[in-house]
DNA sequence: TGAAATGTTGGGGCG
DNA sequence: ACGCCCCAACATTTC
């Protein structure tokens, strides 16, 4: 008997260490562990709290349907696990590998407790393609810049799912099991954001949504967050709902549908590149995990950030006056969605325009998005600050009006998330101090900083730190 | 996966 | 007809 330890690979389909565990065990026994990191983390997110106790319930479904009780445990894996592989007579546990440094630690412990215990503990890698030491440069270090990386990437074969868990009409011992938690409030995280459709069904959903045309379209509908032009599976393969060959597979099925269409077979290559993107911060952080801690480039560390919370709330609050931002910042704390696009525009005009570090606004990502993800969420931010590898440089700097004017033509983005603007004309909706649009009657705020002077200012923060350090 | 400043060119208005 | 200016429209450089 094998037990197989569910964590972020929250499905049925496509799962490498369960399809392992049926294929070696005559039985197989799901469990899930209610840690208290779930509620006492750093960083933890009602909404993305909501969308995985969710999905272990679509999970506990799907698993029924097939035959299996998920058992649930609440406590701590390393004691929990010894004592439940005891009371079944197990002879091991599967789970599947994750790459955040504090997950490693805790299944160090795992590890050697089950180990103490005369039980097997087996991890598998699932949830990329390829782990931080399997793509490496010739001269055997890692890639710390993403278009050599992605090439590498791609001259690889891509392996195919894995065969879905068989139902089963086996007897199960009856052993105990805690109740779950579906409203994390009872984990002490009131939710205030709306929760997309959870589980594998709604990630095969929007999967199919996706294929089935905004694919062929991506290499120009994905910046324009008006339109769902991107996939939304983003939450979904944080908590692993959804499974990454899966994807690459009906990818490819698409690629051929595309036929010789340059457009379209664009549109495929490109989303292909953005899975990419995924494992490349997730090698980063694997590879150099002090990113966790501070800037890539650690003379980066010493650049004098502002510490203005007045500046920092209203960014939070989408209260900066600049609508696109502001957009973008209601829109994640009411969905725990952003976009992209927004994702960029947000993180440069708090490092750029603002002059906060980039932590910071991290740490808030981390709390709003149903999505957040150590090794992307980092990634993206240090792209942004110009902090991390590959990163944009810091002289390139996002202008809020010009880009909301290039990404959100007719304003229809800043209109749903910013109604003070609705009725604001197209031309000046991204820009509304010049029609005069605040102070009196008019709720919307004045910008709170002047972006060419903040620009310069910024210029001259790294250009300190670049004379320093040469 | 920029934007601003600066430089160059060429057409058209005008004296 | 010619030189001059203005200013788009690009192109290049700089941050």
């Amino acid at each position: 008997m094998v037990l197989h330890w569910f964590r972020r690979d929250l499905r049925v389909a496509d799962n490498t260490a369960l399809s392992e565990a049926a294929r070696r065990a005559e039985v197989v026994v799901p469990v899930f562990i209610l840690e208290d990191a779930l509620r006492t983390g750093p960083d933890v997110g009602a909404a993305r709290l909501a969308f995985l106790l969710r999905s272990v319930r679509d999970l506990r479904d799907d698993l029924g349907r097939r035959g299996y009780p998920l058992i649930i445990r609440a406590g701590k894996s390393e004691l929990e696990l010894p004592k439940l592989a005891a009371e079944l007579g197990a002879e091991a546990v599967f789970c599947n590998q994750r790459y955040e440094p504090y997950s490693q630690a805790r299944d160090a412990r795992v590890f050697n407790a089950l180990n103490t215990a005369g039980i097997g503990f087996e991890v598998f890698k699932d949830a990329v393609v390829w782990e931080e030491r399997e793509i490496l440069t010739q001269a055997g270090n890692p890639y710390t810049v993403f278009t050599p990386y992605s090439k590498a990437w791609k001259a690889r074969p891509v392996p195919p799912p894995y065969a879905t868990l068989p139902p089963t009409t086996r007897k199960y011992p009856v052993v105990a099991s805690a109740p779950l938690p579906l409203d994390p409030a009872e984990l002490g995280h009131p939710l205030t954001q709306t929760v997309p459709a959870t589980g594998s069904a709604g990630a095969g959903k929007l999967l199919d949504d996706f294929l089935a045309g905004p694919v062929f379209a991506y290499a120009e509908g994905r910046d324009f967050p008006a339109q769902r032009g991107t996939s939304r599976l983003s939450p979904h393969f944080r908590c692993g709902t959804i499974g990454i060959r899966t994807v690459l597979a009906r990818l490819e099925l698409a690629r051929k549908q595309a036929g010789t269409d340059p457009g379209r077979r664009k549109g495929c290559e490109i989303f292909l590149t953005e899975l990419i993107w995924r494992e490349f911060y997730q090698q980063v952080l694997s590879n150099f995990p002090h990113v966790m801690k501070g800037c890539f480039r650690p003379e980066y560390d010493a650049l004098g950030w502002s510490e203005n919370r007045a500046h920092f709330e209203a960014w939070c609050a989408g209260q900066t006056g600049y609508p696109i931002v502001d957009a973008a910042m209601r829109c994640l704390n009411a969905t725990g969605e952003m976009h992209n696009r927004l994702r960029m525009i947000t993180a440069m005009f708090l490092t750029k325009d603002l002059l906060i570090s980039w932590q910071w606004g991290e740490r808030y990502f981390m709390q709003k998005l149903v999505d957040g993800d150590l090794g992307a969420n980092n990634g993206g931010w240090q792209w942004s600050a110009g902090t991390g590898t590959d990163a944009a440089p810091y002289f390139r700097i996002f202008n809020p009006v010009s880009q909301g004017q290039k990404f959100d033509p007719v304003g229809d983005f800043v209109r749903q998330w910013v109604p003070e603007l609705a009725g604001v004309d197209s031309g000046v909706i991204h820009e509304p101090w010049t029609a005069g649009i605040f102070g009196g009657g008019a709720r919307y705020p004045r910008p709170i900083v002047d972006h060419g002077e903040q620009r310069l200012k910024c210029l001259a923060m790294f250009k300190a730190v670049r004379g320093v350090g040469g």
